[in-house]
DNA sequence: ACTTAGCATGGAC
DNA sequence: GGTCCATGCTAAG
């Protein structure tokens, strides 16, 4: 039977055919003689593509190759520094590998198993949107297929006239990756952007193509790099380019590639091993393909905080269903308005017209998406106009989120499962995101990692596991729950100032003890010690870390250890005396007892050695919440508020971490509740509690007073500019004698919050009323005004302190009123400065 | 009065 | 300054 050649700029009839490109569809273009040869000896594009944009040079020997092109696609890569490089270069350079990429499991691997094309049908079964498929499913991390993401059943067609949806279109198209798993090892991406003429639906598209003056449509093409043995293009491609696109790619009026290249092999190829076992041990991989893509064109790169982070566990959950390869699409944590009633999960722009079917009508389409149990759900996928823009949206999740329990701060997962091209839509709680994800719930505690997202604040060394900064906006948001009021809610101020009522403030009901059991000294910090009247106080330089809350004890050998809980498996595990431990420790990472390191060998505490410890420590809890019980209910609250601040500020004070000066005292114990110790809410703590005797100590005040000149002195070092000169306005005020005027002023705020009206001061100290605000931002100068609940924490250690001294100086001669005034001033950084002193 | 749908707004990036 | 997106707002049901 008489045909055409698929080379529609051929179009020679003929009964003989020869095997050209693997189409999209699977089937390969059936080329004439002539095209046949002269793309199996390369020249095809030099034969038919000669006039169409696109050629650039290799950037070793020069040579011309044509990019962006169906056929030329497996003729060159790109380069980690731009640009590209022929096969022959390439293949020069791949035999010299980076030492630091590890072997390539697959290479050179048979090659039909590993071309599966992901049928776009998949789509079709999947969002009933109808047979003709429009696209693979691209993955953006895994760029590693090819794939023309010619958008076949062209989705805007409504509107292609409007310049706007165009380019929507050319985002969409350039969002898109096209990725083939296993080759990913050797391949590099290349990310070529097509601009063709017609722009048409599938149905049409081989019909009516114009070459000139039609409205250009973007189309990218992913290539991949296939090596090297074999070099035959038809035998490594795995183009799946439907029999109209040919025409696309003949018709080529302007080529414009972008290319995109992977930074390392090695992400890579963590990545396949992760997403092909479903075993990773880590979890790395995934974090690693998304940090694989190197896009250049930002517009294009997927936020980090979308970057898929699925765990081992859901890997597990999910291949168990099947024995699908996983490739995890992307994350998005839910918001209070994704979790709320309205059961809209606002989908991230760009994951939403990479992964999902494109949509042309708001109203979108009916999407099927299953849970890591197996079970249907289909949701609406559509949009909303917004901005020139869309907004796209998830409609009806309310059901699935429910079923998956999950909360706003939680996490769903969109993976798929390949070849089907089902969309699997994972959960996970906040509480149990991945160690090394940047999304964190845990209150305290976790270790975190930078996402660099940049809307995050992250401690800085979060590698060992201990924190020294609380990501502070991820906690609001992850455990601030859904509460979607449309106004006066928690979430009803623009500047998202969250807030955590007395429900969600559980997570925060941590006695001054149990803080002080989290918190640590700084790792390798060697404390100076100095001596107060007999009694050892450690001085440390960083910033005290919050560690896992273990339970000291002594061995059967009278060496001092420590228990402490697995995350994991809730096991006891022994650990040293002197073990820092992260907050989120699990029996992995215990290095002290390798034959303990696993979460199935067994607890090394016998459920009554358990009870016995349990009980020590909850009779000492005991103690200490009877003493609790016995103070003002909101005293108590308040003393919360100032826990919550305090654990800001251990971030959010704007004070390098080498400032900040911390201290605690040899004799502590866990009922101390010297100054040193407690974190008090206000003065009146302090006049309630004032039993230990060490914190009237002459000795300590005049170590204070020490400690404070010489912050003072960093301060004023390294503050430049208008910091700076206000610090110095200040000090020149109190240089002028001001310093009575601000010292009575602080003794009448002091008394007068403190002493004179407890109940109004809580009041104003506290005016969210069992709420904790957790947004405060304690360097703020106005959150030190008395009204302030921010500016409590520093305030009230100030009034603590000078509580404590007014006390002493009432019993004998105390430190110099005017020495803490000093101290104090300017500018109430002393209250701050004093408040990082305040750590167990 | 309440819910829903859809657009608008504005903070964050 | 553009874009994204969380959520506010309101008309319609």
């Amino acid at each position: 039977m008489s045909k055409t050649c698929f080379n529609s700029n051929c179009k020679e009839a003929s009964d003989k055919w020869r095997r050209g490109w693997r189409c999209r569809t699977g089937e390969y273009a059936d080329l004439c003689d002539g095209c046949a040869s002269a793309y199996e000896e390369g020249n095809f594009c030099e034969m038919f593509h000669l006039n169409a944009s696109g050629w650039r040079c290799c950037e070793s020997c020069g040579k011309q190759i044509h990019c962006g092109c169906i056929v030329s696609f497996h003729m060159f890569i790109l380069l980690d520094a731009g640009g590209i490089e022929c096969l022959s270069c390439a293949k020069n350079n791949i035999l010299t590998p980076n030492p630091a990429w590890p072997p390539p499991p697959h290479f050179l691997s048979s090659e039909p198993e590993r071309m599966k094309d992901i049928s776009t049908r998949n789509w079709s079964t999947i969002t009933g949107s109808g047979p003709i498929p429009w696209r693979q499913a691209p993955s953006l991390f895994n760029g590693s297929s090819i794939q023309f993401d010619s958008q076949p059943r062209m989705a805007f067609g409504d509107d292609i006239s409007d310049g706007i949806d165009r380019f929507r279109i050319c985002e969409r198209l350039s969002s898109s990756f096209l990725e083939k798993k296993e080759e990913s090892s050797f391949g590099r991406l290349i990310y070529g952007k097509l601009r063709s003429g017609p722009f048409e639906t599938v149905e049409d598209r081989n019909a009516g193509l114009s070459k000139e003056g039609q409205p250009n449509l973007s189309v990218n093409v992913s290539h991949l790099r296939s090596f090297p043995k074999n070099d035959s293009p038809t035998s490594k491609l795995n183009l799946a380019a439907a029999p109209p696109f040919r025409n696309e790619i003949n018709d080529i009026d302007q080529v414009s590639a972008t290319l995109l290249q992977q930074p390392s092999l090695s992400t890579l190829v963590g990545k396949q091993v992760c997403i092909h076992n479903g075993m990773d041990s880590s979890g790395e991989a995934q974090v690693c393909n998304g940090k694989s893509r190197g896009d250049v064109r930002g517009r294009n790169q997927l936020l980090p905080r979308y970057w898929p982070r699925i765990t081992d566990k859901e890997l597990q959950q999910i291949s168990s269903a099947s024995n699908s390869v996983i490739t995890p699409l992307f994350e998005k944590m839910l918001s209070a308005s994704d979790a709320g009633r309205i059961g809209r999960l606002v989908l991230p722009k760009k994951c939403a017209e990479a992964y999902f079917p494109p949509i042309s009508q708001p109203e979108g389409l009916p999407l099927k998406v299953h849970d890591l149990k197996g079970k249907e759900w289909s949701f609406q996928f559509r949009f909303w106009p917004n901005n020139n823009s869309r907004m796209y949206v998830l409609e009806g999740i309310t059901p699935c989120i429910q079923s998956m329990e999950l909360q706003a701060g939680d996490v769903v997962t969109f993976s798929r499962l390949e070849p089907e091209g089902k969309l699997v839509m994972g959960g996970r709680k906040a509480s149990t995101a991945p160690p090394d994800q940047g999304y964190k719930a845990t209150l305290i505690g976790d270790k975190t990692s930078g996402d660099d997202s940049g809307k995050y604040k992250f401690g800085e060394d979060a590698t060992n596991g201990h924190v020294k900064g609380f990501a502070k906006k991820e906690i609001l948001e992850n455990k601030s729950v859904v509460r979607s009021k449309r106004k006066n809610s928690i979430f009803g101020l623009k500047s998202k100032r969250l807030r955590i009522d007395n429900e969600e403030m559980m997570e925060l009901k941590l006695t001054c003890n149990q803080v002080q059991g989290i918190m640590r000294s700084p790792p390798e910090n060697v404390p100076s010690v100095f001596v107060v009247e007999g009694c050892e106080i450690e001085e440390f330089e960083d910033a005290p870390i919050i560690g896992r809350p273990t339970i000291p004890a002594i061995d059967c050998f009278g060496e001092k250890i420590q228990w402490v809980e697995c995350e994991v498996c809730l096991k006891w595990r022994k650990v040293p005396a002197n073990a820092l431990l992260p907050s989120r420790w699990t029996c992995s990472e215990n290095i002290w007892g390798l034959d303990r390191s696993l979460c199935s060998t067994a607890q090394q505490l016998s459920t009554q050695q358990l009870e016995d410890i349990l009980s020590t420590t909850t009779e000492v809890s005991k103690k200490k919440n009877i003493t609790e019980q016995n103070s003002d209910p909101v005293v108590a609250q308040e003393r919360l508020d100032a826990l919550a601040n305090l654990a800001i500020q251990v971030e959010e004070v704007d004070l390098p971490a080498s400032s900040q000066t911390k201290m605690k005292h040899a004799g502590h114990k866990l009922d101390c509740t010297c100054i040193i110790c407690i974190q008090p809410s206000d003065g009146n703590d302090l006049k309630q509690k004032q039993i230990c005797d060490f914190a009237n100590s002459e000795s300590l005040k005049h170590r204070f007073s020490s400690l404070m000149e010489r912050f003072e002195k960093k301060q004023l070092t390294k503050e430049a500019g208008s910091a700076c000169q206000k610090l110095q306005v200040d000090n020149d005020a109190y240089l002028n004698n001001d310093i009575g005027k601000s010292s009575l002023n602080r003794e009448e705020a002091s008394q007068g919050a403190c002493l004179d009206d407890p109940d109004e001061r809580k009041s104003s100290v506290s005016p969210l009323k069992g709420q904790i605000d957790l947004n405060i931002q304690p360097e703020r100068e106005e959150d030190l005004s008395p009204d302030s609940d921010s500016g409590a924490m520093k305030r009230l250690l100030v009034d603590s302190v000078e509580n404590n001294l007014m006390h002493h100086r009432s019993s004998s001669s105390g430190v110099s009123r005017d020495l803490l005034d000093k101290q104090m001033q300017p500018d109430g950084i002393g209250g701050a400065s004093f408040s990082n002193c305040i750590v167990p």
